[in-house]
DNA sequence: CAAGGTGA
DNA sequence: GCCTGTGT
DNA sequence: ACACAGGCCGTCACCTTG
């Protein structure tokens, strides 16, 4: 659907929701008026508030306060009307007095004045800034502030000019910094189809697997959590030396750069522009480890807080029978596996796919974490391309990978030769 | 070297 | 921003 | 009941600046 021909404004969530919510209106033959916004539209608005707090140098934790909140909302299992409705929006924990006033006019009227505020108060290219790496929120605001920066081509022009080297905190090497970023920005997409992700990581953790020193191995990271979308691949390996299972990491053909490498990680740049992380530890370490960077972000903050109700304290490097902060081995719950650090916190084991705060702790406690869907359960497959049309493999290859995995039923589906896709 | 910022 | 404990 | 203060998840590696 070409929607910016229709609604060439609709690049807020606001805006954009008012436009669907406007076609559904339509669809139902009701009035437009009835600007009515979903939890979801809510917590793009309250997520864009964030970044915009962030720019301005607000309090961390008031920035993290809105995240927080549009999260829960991500998560709701009950109507967001009723809640409003009945009042009981506050009840909800991370929901206070602010929010529950913001959210409730975003939902009645459909629009929330202080996001308008804010959002026409902050340039949109600093937004694009963030996105260059090593450009975070404090130096965004310093261009911004010291040298009217708007945009990343005025960013980039103004590090040529030798103009950013001027400000405090910056220097020579910061432009050329910031000048590599954009750069690398324009080249490279930042997130990649899982499915290109997995076509490198497979071969490098076999590799890893293979390797005489590495005692266990696995992909964390949003790849082993099956997201759709990756920013990066993850690795971890457990072993007792790791100079060789660097050097072995680092040295792959295939490898562009070699962004850092160091005694316990390393990272590099693949062919394609994805970035591969490759970190190395104890196998006592292993399944924290493995924890801590399987993620997400969200729901490791929930593993440490339950950690810490519970007298004990999850990092990285184990689960401790402390309040202190601590690596003391004798302090360390011996956890060999997940599972064991899920049972320390009186968790059922969450797979790796619903790990993102979003309702699996509640899920865990009962015991009552779904059983996911698996290839074995597929029956039947009525939408698959061959290389005849834009598909990948041969109709032979199909042929074969189909009756593999047990189908009951499977077709071919190219494009006629009149509709090929270019 | 410490401090600050950033990314992981 | 939110939440909790403390003191009034 | 209310006002107010203080904490809020975690740790490291790394870089740049001063």
């Amino acid at each position: 659907m070409k929607m910016g021909f229709i609604c060439p404004e609709a690049k807020s969530p606001l805006a954009k929701h008012q436009f669907i919510s406007a076609l559904r209106c339509i669809a139902r033959g009701l009035p437009l008026h009835s600007a009515h916004m979903d939890k979801d539209s809510v917590a793009e608005v309250l997520k864009e508030i964030g970044v915009f707090l962030e720019l301005k140098g607000e309090n961390p934790f008031k920035t993290r306060a809105y995240v927080n909140g549009a999260r829960i909302l991500e998560g709701l299992t009950e109507s967001l009307d009723t809640l409003i409705e009945e009042e009981r929006l506050g009840d909800i924990k991370g929901i206070g007095a602010a929010l529950v006033e913001k959210i409730t006019e975003l939902v009645e009227t459909g629009e929330l004045e202080y996001y308008k505020e804010l959002k026409a108060s902050i340039p949109p290219g600093l937004i694009e800034m963030l996105d260059i790496t090593g450009m975070g929120p404090k130096k965004v605001k310093a261009v911004h502030e010291k040298l009217g920066i708007k945009t990343v081509k005025q960013l980039e022009s103004a590090c040529k000019k030798g103009k950013v080297a001027e400000l405090d905190g910056f220097g020579k090497k910061s432009e050329e910094k910031i000048l590599e970023g954009i750069e690398f920005k324009r080249k490279h997409a930042s997130h990649h189809h899982r499915h290109k992700a997995l076509l490198a990581a497979e071969p490098i953790l076999m590799d890893l697997r293979s390797h005489p020193d590495v005692i266990r191995c696995d992909i964390a990271g949003s790849l082993r959590r099956s997201k759709e979308v990756n920013g990066d691949i993850d690795f971890l390996v457990s072993a007792k030396k790791s100079e060789d299972i660097i050097e072995a990491f680092t040295q792959r053909e295939g490898t562009l750069s070699v962004l850092a490498a160091g005694n316990t990680k390393a990272s590099v740049l693949l062919e394609g522009g994805i970035q591969a992380d490759l970190r190395v530890v104890d196998d006592s370490e292993f399944a924290s480890a493995l924890a801590y960077f399987t993620g997400s972000k969200e729901h490791n903050i929930v593993m440490r807080s339950r950690a810490i109700s519970r007298g004990l304290r999850l990092n990285e490097y184990g689960l401790f029978k402390s309040k202190e902060e601590t690596r003391d081995p004798k302090l360390r719950l011996n956890c060999k596996t997940e599972e064991d650090i899920f049972k320390a916190l009186d968790l059922a084991y969450v797979p790796p796919e619903l790990r993102e705060d979003r309702g699996e702790f509640e899920a865990a406690e009962q015991n009552k974490i779904p059983k996911l869907i698996e290839w074995t359960d597929l029956k039947g497959s009525l939408h698959n391309h061959s290389d005849w049309s834009d598909g990948q493999d041969s109709l032979e290859e199909i042929a074969e990978q189909m009756s593999g995995i047990d189908c009951a039923y499977w077709a071919i589906t190219d494009h006629s030769k009149a509709s090929f896709q270019t």
